[in-house]
DNA sequence: TTCACATGTTAGGAATGCTTAACACTTGAC
DNA sequence: GTCAAGTGTTAAGCATTCCTAACATGTGAA
């Protein structure tokens, strides 16, 4: 507990996150991508890792690969349970869509007390997963042992969405789109096809959809229906 | 809509929210109430009132009182709507107590946005005041015309109150005092006696309650039970 | 009248978190 | 082997928001 989440510092918070979400979706943590993901510069990026090694929250490999502390990997789960949870809360009590949930999540995250979460999750019956079905952080969640990326079911093949992982989220218009087809977990669907580059075509439900190889590489699902 | 506050400069919104409850508290806005209030130093609010004037939120007379301009208050009262519904929400739908509903509001009312405010509004059913008993701007409240001041009612007589004003609220301690004797919007209660220096001392419901001369003349009241 | 107190301002400085410009290093493609 | 692309760093600077120290001014009380 050496580091005081209610001490706030915003951009610690955010970048223990980006760190912890990188991770979480199998990108290589460098300082790269956390500028791609945060969208500052490579020297902000540069300067804020130098401090966050210095507040004991991050690892820095000799390779560059960054790892958080135990300290860090507290921070960046505390901040990413309450994101989490703030989307099923915007959701399912004040009826907003997933988009805008996700955003307003954001910022919700930063201002959530203990108290606050404690009354979220009883209110919502203590849920595991997110509207977008990634696992809410000391909830217990594991992920089905069959899960796969949505790139790996033949075609031909039906599948039931698990996750949608939190780099598409960050992806302007994926949410959107992905709301509007009906790809969100728990629907199954239909594999139809798969274009040479990956594209995958489909149905969930009534609706067709299509996916560009980027996404259908990342969409977690469970074969049948 | 000159001041866009999605451009978020928390220190304009919390200023501009100052300088409203103090007018609404019938406090002369003057920096040093200011500076006082937001528990900063004076040449803090110096600087940062000159600051606001140039981008026309205020206006500071020749006597040094300060004023909201229509941009000022525009913001000024979409912050504290969003404080109060805030307040409203967390007490209502997540069981908060008055006081951490409070403290949380203040943050709270920084990152909710538009979509967030109307969906808070129609699932609370369009409250008119905070839990305090303070008018949301714009939910059209108006307080009872005999509305008074707590040390206005007569030794003997019986009250009901209307509301706990903002300014009692940033005093440690008073919100949990006031919670615990039960001097809460709506309730009603008889003032006993009133002390030379002006404390007040009488029953709410069953509880005893006293309360200094500076609380006393603070609560707002109607006469009667 | 004088002194104390309240009030506002200037000056100088600090922390946070970002920017661009420029440079160094590594690595893969050709 | 060379060149381009990707990556990280240094340097200088900027905006925001706060601080303390010091000073100027006004006002009310003794």
């Amino acid at each position: 507990m050496a580091y005081e989440p209610t001490e706030h510092h915003p951009a610690f918070e955010e970048y223990s996150e980006a760190i912890y979400e990188l991770a979480e979706d199998g990108v290589p943590v460098i300082q790269a991508r956390i500028s791609e993901r945060l969208e500052v510069s490579r020297p902000a990026v540069s300067e804020m890792v130098r401090r966050m090694e210095r507040e004991d929250l991050v690892n820095v490999k000799a390779d560059g690969e960054i790892t958080l502390t135990t300290d860090g990997k507290e921070l960046a789960t505390t901040i990413l349970r309450r994101h989490r949870l703030a989307e099923c809360f915007l959701t399912d009590v004040l009826g907003l869509n997933w988009t805008d949930a996700h955003s307003e999540a954001g910022r919700w995250e930063h201002v959530i007390s203990p108290t606050v979460e404690a009354a979220m999750l009883k209110a919502l019956g203590e849920p595991q997963t997110c509207p977008h079905g990634n696992p809410i952080p000391g909830s217990g969640y594991t992920e089905p042992e069959d899960a796969v990326v949505l790139s790996m079911i033949d075609a031909g093949d039906s599948f039931t969405v698990v996750r949608i992982p939190e780099e598409l989220e960050w992806e302007a218009g994926q949410l959107e789109f992905l709301e509007s087809t009906g790809l969100m977990p728990g629907r199954s669907g239909v594999v139809l096809a798969f274009a040479p580059d990956g594209t995958a075509t489909g149905d969930v439900g009534d609706n067709p959809f299509g996916g560009g190889g980027p996404t259908a590489e990342r969409i977690v699902v469970t074969p049948g229906a």
